[in-house]
DNA sequence: CGATCAGTTGAAAGTCCTCAACACAGGTGG
DNA sequence: CCACCTGTGTTGAGGACTTTCAACTGATCG
């Protein structure tokens, strides 16, 4: 059963799509599953970067911390995503750290095998420069808002894109579907958490969103979209 | 002459590094050469990603513009390294604009071509993972001084990078060798061209840089690194 | 030599942070 | 079962940092 479902998230992921049905076969018998409960790291910031992970279930948050132990949330990975992708490049450390933030399944392949794949298969090689290419550009993207907007802009964008990410509806809204506390949310936008707390509340008093502890409910996205797109 | 001086700046990309000659002969023939003047443009934000560029000499200034016409910039390009990566990745547009900044000669490379010589040379591909993995560690870091750090951490550090890219000892320290102005700074802090100014006007006064019309002299490179790396 | 571009600096305002105090939920252990 | 402890969230007050607005200076270029 497990076996059948990892080998669905190794083929319905963009780093392995065109790899032929035997090939999967025998990565799949090279790569090692682990199971995570809420809080278990994956991989720390300095390891050195031997392995990494497709997240079959749940969803990890990658961070980074800086020498003064500021931490700042690099991105949220959910399933059929890769996380360690230093591994892909042949770097030799980990430049982040990798946590589960709900009990989850990952999928471990080493930097030898994902190496050996992509030299004998450049069509994964070139699967692989167009999802770091994603990421590069995603991470464009969080530059140029925290380089332009306001807070409160920035924490709007944060929500929709999770929203869309890892949004569940519900009878309320779109609820994202993991624990995200005021603080997560900070380190996210390059705020503090007090400010998140604030922002929410004002939200939360004309309707645009719902939350609570570590659980944030988007009501109207539409007029948080607005929001996020006005000016400012 | 130039003919050579292409050849070596091709076989001294990260991105080629390790193709045999023959390859490189085949790839010198089917790209174009193209010299540049200051403020040519190489390519805008929007336009269709046929073509990506290697710097042979000079500098390119890489930015991003918002909906609402402020401008961000990405990074500068100086020579062996490349501009337009997301041809590399497939991707149908540039997300970005590349302009020269000074007089400049780079080396275009079609779609087509590259795509074809990382699908017949894994090795080719996956350098291309590196460079962009690469980009995408930069942009990270950048991404955690926007998070964490004051202005004048950010600009120090900015120009930090700056010197050890494109830095050229003289006698009175470290020039900065293209011109660049107080905007262009602020484009690439987050901030605004005043706050820059107030901030070289300080430093200069403390001596740590000289600096004047689109021109940056680091002075005592040992205490603007004191003062990037000080808590705030 | 006039027009434009780049830079400087003061004053006022605004955003956001810091500090502080309190509230509340959930789990733990007595 | 309840008291306590910890983690999370809220909110006020004050202040720091940065922006905005404005005026001015000097350099560069046709």
């Amino acid at each position: 059963m497990h076996g059948t479902a990892e080998q669905d998230i190794l083929c319905r992921t963009d780093l392995f799509r065109g790899l032929s049905p035997d090939s999967l076969r025998a990565l799949r018998r090279s790569a090692t599953r682990r199971r995570l409960a809420t809080q278990d790291p994956v991989f720390h910031q300095g390891d050195r970067a031997e392995t990494f992970y497709v997240v079959a279930e749940g969803r990890l948050r990658v961070t980074q911390t800086t020498a003064d132990g500021q931490q700042v949330i690099i991105r949220y990975v959910g399933p059929a995503e890769l996380a360690g992708l230093a591994v892909l490049a042949g770097d030799d450390l980990h430049p982040s750290t990798a946590t589960a933030v709900a009990d989850s399944e990952v999928i471990g392949i080493s930097r030898a095998v994902i190496r050996e794949i992509m030299a004998r298969h450049p069509e994964v090689a070139m699967n692989a420069v167009s999802v770091i290419a994603a990421r590069y550009r995603e991470m464009q993207q969080r530059l140029r808002e925290m380089s332009t907007q306001n807070v409160e802009r920035r924490i709007a964008h944060t929500i929709l894109r999770l929203a869309r990410e890892a949004g569940r509806r519900t009878a309320r809204g779109i609820e994202i579907a993991f624990p995200l506390s005021r603080q997560d949310l900070a380190e996210m936008t390059g705020t503090t958490l007090h400010t998140v707390s604030r922002t929410l509340s004002a939200w939360e008093g004309r309707g645009l969103v719902d939350s609570g502890r570590r659980r944030v409910v988007v009501r109207r996205p539409h007029e948080l979209a607005m929001l996020a797109d006005a000016a400012g």
